[in-house]
DNA sequence: GTGGTCTAGACCACC
DNA sequence: GTGGTCTAGACCACG
């Protein structure tokens, strides 16, 4: 699982986490049980403060999405079915649409726009390859 | 054009402010030169602080997206962004990195991601040509 | 580096303290990296609202001359800045035509104008030389 | 006597329309007695609210540099002798210190700056002699 | 400790 | 009526 703060989004750090957490519960990605990563090793990676790190995880508790074992860490309670794959793509779609926007106001071209997206794409899995030590969920 | 805040969603209110002023000038919605609703008679409908549209308004002005006319009020600005283009495709760049990372998340493969920006864009073009054609002379 | 503020020059305050850390920032006084006082000790120092500094800082950001990182402060940022040529050139342009006014006003010819301003670029130079090198390892 | 407007410079339009007065006066362009433009004539050249050009003059009024005769207009009153070359070369220096630091910040070289001002002199008194016709005091 | 957001309200400048 | 500035203070997010 890779985690990824956006700072310019204007949401908070923890919801960006809680966020990313519930989408890969939500998409089948972790299973029942599966371990979330530690908050000091999380913390560490993100190069964040560990008590945002604990805060996410806390409330996510509270919402009964992961549970905590004390000296442990924290696992991941799924009892939903994974999402449908129209529900997920509904959600991507409205990302993409407020990124569509965004390229659009700054002049950059539909097609120029396609072409930064690849690059993205491989820059992410060329980076993902790379911290295969890390978190390889 | 009508406004809506969601308390629920994170993000902060000015925030989405400017991202629903700017869907509407990139989608046509808002012509060049087209008011804004004053920051006053915004604040009212929304039941929010003059200040937090002030904030949205002036965010959106150093992004060039809008013009400020002290004593008369706020105008769409369709026209070049200030910024280098440089820092344009950085801003971009971001913005793919938190998409790219959240449909991996959602176990969205790189090639269903591709396609589904195809659609959108496909889709806000349609929109923004329905938007400058029916009510051009 | 002092600050202060004139309350009978007629600008507003936030705009004095943006000059002065752009003037901090050109001369050398402040080095890349640098930060500045906090908001609320600055703020405290001029006995003045905390908002006013944050403003102040804040449109520095936008102006690509200091980074905020939050929870941490802001800090020189000694780097291109984010806006096109043209854009800057326009920005430029505007503060000579209002010295060019005033220069008129006072009976000053073109000739004499453009003597001073060769004197004031050498006398900055100079200013800035002494700060970069003063303190140099 | 021509006035200039700078509304990025954070100060009211009627406080420089105020020192503007004053320079005039204090440079010896106006002498004791001569008429200040009409506020109708000037607030439309200037293209602003007579209202702000009335609370001009009328701050000016009592300041005891201008003297209005109902029905007549504005009429100025000088008392002190014009200021000293070394004066207003001083008063000069410090906006010139503003536009270098500006000039700096945003890249633009010194000599492109002393071109600059040499395209906007131009432009000035391009400006100057094609208006002939308004004010040729 | 840091900055960020939002509120409430005052007063000013300008149309 | 418009936006702009500033104050005072609350609460949040983050280190």
């Amino acid at each position: 699982m890779r985690f990824h703060i956006d700072y310019q989004c204007g949401k908070a750090v923890y919801v960006q986490i809680m966020e990313q957490v519930r989408a890969g519960a939500a998409s089948g990605l972790f299973g029942d049980g599966d371990p979330l990563p530690s908050v000091r090793q999380l913390a560490e990676q993100l190069r964040i403060n560990r008590n945002t790190i604990a805060k996410a995880y806390s409330e996510l508790e509270h919402e009964g999405v992961v549970a905590g074992e004390p000296g442990r860490g924290y696992f991941v309670r799924i009892s939903e079915s994974p999402l449908r794959k129209s529900v997920r793509d509904e959600m991507l779609a409205q990302d993409l649409d407020s990124v569509i926007v965004r390229a659009h106001q700054l002049q950059v071209s539909d097609d120029q726009l396609r072409k930064l997206l690849d690059q993205r794409i491989e820059a992410f899995n060329r980076r993902r390859d790379a911290n295969t030590d890390s978190f390889s969920k």
